[in-house]
DNA sequence: AGGAACTATCTATCGACATAGATAGTTCGT
DNA sequence: ACGAACTATCTATGTCGATAGATAGTTCCT
């Protein structure tokens, strides 16, 4: 049910097309809110048809046109319904704390692995949401701009700081991973003797 | 696919029927991994077909019998296996990010709502954690109790360090959480004015 | 003119999970 | 002896999302 939210906050920036949203889906409001166009496009097609939305046929090419859709009063209302209603936090489904409570089934070596590529993946992530934070903040981003250039200079403020909020939300939390994945190596060393790659290079 | 080796890793402890095994994942097991019974029976009976687990028919009072499920030798090796494979970070959901993004489109206090049910939420959730962690390090939890019989008391450490970890991490994580909350609401205060509820009561 | 890369959209299948039951035997207190 | 609460298991329906395509027009380079 997300996902249309998700939509619905992207279209206030500007109309899209399907394949924009796709595109915007990919990056930006992916970090937060992942879907697969096969979700976007009848998603898209379910909330004009409901009046959140609508589509108007633009040119494309000589033979062909497609659908922007903008946002409608309806939709901005669902918007807002949607975040005054509370949140049900869901269980909880948490693979790599559940592989790391049985690590003691797991040679040390793949132990190590788990938690190496933990650090990895939440350090380039970490990286990632890094760069949107500063790209929010300096504008740089193109839906910002969009939404910059749309609402009252006095919106900007809000605009901004609400999005870079959100961001380091997900840094802090990708910190915190990092280093649980460090306490992790050491315990594994700590209970089953160093690692014997350890020593053997120091990159 | 993680429920499956979420039951053969319970059932490194002891043996379990399903209705045990459904327990298990309303508490313990359950912080990290939650599953409904409606998933639990089938998996169960679909990994005695693949020889993970074996089950025998137990007597249950005079007129019925239950099925016990035991751990098989594929079963250990199927989930050490598991765990010797890099799992793949799927892509993000993050509903509370999400929302706290776009917060110039609710009104302040429903903004501040959102926020105060997210400590709420992990305020509870890592009371819940850290009681788990202390029963674990106590091995008051049952079925702690049955690893530290089941298995040589040089591996006793091992058991406990690792999911004393594990919980450790969602504690880690929670408290990150708390923090953020706390962050977006003075956050708000900056941006839209202090609450109209603020001061009003000390608690 | 041809092909590669991109834009735009749609469909089909499958597994995981949520939700909401139904059924039946058992234990235990009064 | 009865009912309530618990044990044990099973089924059915629906949504969400992952995966893997298929199709077709467009732009742009060579």
């Amino acid at each position: 049910m997300s996902l249309r939210y998700a939509l619905l906050a992207l279209l206030t920036a500007e109309p899209l097309t399907g394949y924009d949203a796709v595109k915007r889906f990919g990056g930006s409001v992916g970090y937060v809110w992942h879907a697969p166009d096969s979700q976007i496009y009848p998603e898209l097609r379910r909330m004009e048809g409901e009046g959140l939305i609508e589509g108007e046929q633009v040119r494309w090419g000589p033979n062909s046109t497609k659908t922007r859709y903008s946002i409608t009063g309806d939709g901005v209302r669902a918007l807002r319904e949607w975040l005054a209603t509370p949140i049900s936090y869901g269980p909880l489904r948490d693979v790599s704390r559940m592989r790391a409570a049985y690590f003691e089934w797991a040679d040390p070596e793949s132990a190590r692995e788990n938690l190496r590529r933990h650090i990895d993946y939440y350090t380039e992530q970490v990286g990632r949401w890094k760069d949107m934070r500063e790209a929010i903040l300096s504008a740089a981003h193109p839906s910002i701009a969009a939404r910059m250039e749309k609402y009252p200079a006095e919106d900007h403020e809000r605009i901004v700081a609400y999005k870079a909020f959100a961001y380091e939300g997900l840094i802090a939390r990708g910190e915190a991973e990092i280093e649980w994945g460090r306490k992790g190596l050491n315990l594994i060393d700590k209970l089953e003797g160093p690692s014997e790659a350890a020593g053997e290079s120091e990159r």
